[in-house]
DNA sequence: TGAGCCATGTAAACGGTTACATGATTCC
DNA sequence: GGAATCATGTAACCGTTTACATGGCTCA
């Protein structure tokens, strides 16, 4: 029992219901208000595996209308609040990925004529300004709020969230700066080099 | 012929096909020494791409056998360059995508004992440093020789990775401190906040 | 009355990994 | 002779997004 096989989306979903009960809806939202940057989850995802994991009997659903509008609302059960707690302290097996075209593309930036390289850099330190700024105004007020009521780790995890987003801004700028210098002064080639050949 | 319609795996082909000709065998090594950390593909995605691609008229294919052993090699057509090309420049459409499950164990560090969310922090920190370690023995080298053949910009995304994980590794060290630290005074409510229940 | 939100779902398509299979060559 | 590497592939499975569908409630 201690050994866990937790879809990556049940993993979420077991978290957040262990606050209080939510329905599939409810769920969605709150994702999309914190960890969507790092673990979201789509519709498509979360009503299937609710009734998988009421099936399991990690979880049950409580019919809870508003009025005449239908509603089902889902809390753990014990068998559930284990399999979380399990999860959450396994050290053992995580999931860890990062996909990004902007660097991709920065990748083969020796193929392509140096402003256009130039302009890539520009639209990805873009690309992480702008995310930032999403992140400052969507995510942090969510996360002061609930640090605000004894919840902290939601906050530190925004922290590392607009920290990185930060960093790769920086990190961008500084490059566009390095390759700008580098196109007005033809560079020297580095130390115990042969010379560099660019198309 | 300019909207670009190129699948995620095909991207990182045709990029490095455009270097030299390859197999399908040769991609996927150069793949694992360079772009795999934000960009990988296996062989169930490489050799049935490399087929569509040729269908499409972007590659061509070229038997050069190694001996009595079967090869394929494949090179780009100008059609597959301007599809590169065209890709390589289009900064409207990109993928980015982070998926951390440290971070969301982390999340959740409010419904654990402190020692066990620290233990996750500690065990996130290891993740980061042990993969930077990775990164500069088995990444570095590589693009390091690249750089001194004139490819610059393999070495520029070696950069921004070693960075980020070496950011990733600090940040992680710093929580773990202020968490240590709070463990150890019982910390004032922050101001303008009712008392915190942690279980 | 209509926009926007609340609420629940499904089907198709997509992209990817894993596991398996095969066989030649090279090097110790 | 056996291990490692070169080389090519496929089938099954998994997880996810997107698009579509439906309908009630609330408020301007």
């Amino acid at each position: 029992m201690s050994t866990i096989n937790l879809s990556p989306t049940a993993r979420v979903i077991l978290g957040l219901l262990r606050f209080r009960p939510k329905t599939g809806y409810d769920i969605k939202n709150v994702i999309e208000l914190s960890t969507r940057f790092f673990w979201g989850a789509s519709y498509g995802q979360i009503y299937p595996e609710l009734k998988r994991l009421e099936r399991a009997g990690l979880v049950a659903s409580e019919a809870s209308p508003r009025g005449a509008r239908k509603r089902t609302e889902y809390r753990l059960t014990p068998k559930g609040e284990e399999a979380l707690d399990a999860w959450l302290t396994d050290r053992e097996r995580w999931i860890f990925e990062y996909r990004d075209e902007w660097l991709l593309r920065l990748f083969f930036g020796d193929l392509l004529p140096p402003e256009e390289a130039l302009a890539n850099v520009r639209a990805a330190r873009a690309f992480f300004t702008d995310t930032a700024r999403l992140f400052r105004t969507q995510i942090e007020p969510h996360a002061r709020e609930g640090a605000a009521e004894g919840e902290q780790f939601p906050l530190l995890v925004y922290e590392f969230g607009i920290g990185f987003l930060e960093w790769a801004a920086r990190w961008y700028a500084r490059a566009e700066e390095r390759l700008t210098r580098q196109g007005r002064e033809p560079q020297p080639p580095p130390a115990g080099t042969r010379a560099r050949g660019r198309r």
